[in-house]
DNA sequence: CTAATCTGCAACCTGGAGGTTGCGTAAATG
DNA sequence: CATTTACGCAACCTCCAGGTTGCAGATTAG
């Protein structure tokens, strides 16, 4: 494992842990499903179809909004969220460090079994 | 969204939540990036250089180890712990369905507004 | 054999996540 | 203007995630 590598997955554990977090949860991941189609929802059609509350949901918008996976607008008497997708290449970029360091071992693995 | 791409999204959610869930969180982060390294290690390894307690540690190498992210096996008196990187592969296949799906939706926008 | 090491199990504690209900207010509707 | 709709705020509840301590068992070291 290279220094660059390991110290990136250290400078960044504490950025990205909130974010994965965030994602953790059902309710959530289909909020984001719903969003990441394009059209901004008001909580209310978000909330439509839902066993939950109209609180409940609005607790996990903003949850994804604190992890700016989401933003609020007002407009009106009600708040239009919308998809952001910033966070999402954050976190790909960041498992893609954990694959890569886990590709290296491989390959090392590999040439120490072959000589 | 094509009713494939949201089934997608739909049917791997719940599957997936508790994924994200396991590297929601800072130490496990910290865990996930020590191990990935290639080199398993024992728990009282792991527990090294933490300000917790190895029962601590433990209890999130299970929750890791319920996500298959991680495995063990004991081997005399320690469990060696090894890290699996096939879930990583998953999660980032759900992440690129919802990049995806933005970005469907942002060149619909854009033959839409070049009309 | 004895002592040190590594772990598992169980009980316990605390804070916050996730959820509900109730109420007040601003905005659209008719 | 009266009513409905959409929302925010606050109080409250329950449960479990995250952490600790204590103890006992198995394994290794000297």
């Amino acid at each position: 494992m290279s220094r660059a590598v390991r110290s990136s997955l250290a400078v960044r554990r504490q950025a990205h842990a909130p974010l994965f977090a965030a994602l953790g949860d059902e309710t959530r991941l289909s909020l984001v499903a719903k969003l990441c189609g394009g059209q901004p929802r008001s909580i209310s059609q978000l909330t439509e179809g839902s066993k939950l509350t109209r609180q409940a949901i609005t607790k996990h918008l903003r949850v994804l909004e604190d992890a700016e996976i989401v933003h609020s607008v007002r407009t009106g008497r009600e708040s239009l969220f919308k998809f952001d997708p910033e966070p999402i290449v954050e976190i790909k970029k960041y498992l893609d460090l954990i694959s890569e360091q886990w590709d290296q071992t491989l390959s090392r693995l590999k040439s120490f079994v072959e000589e």
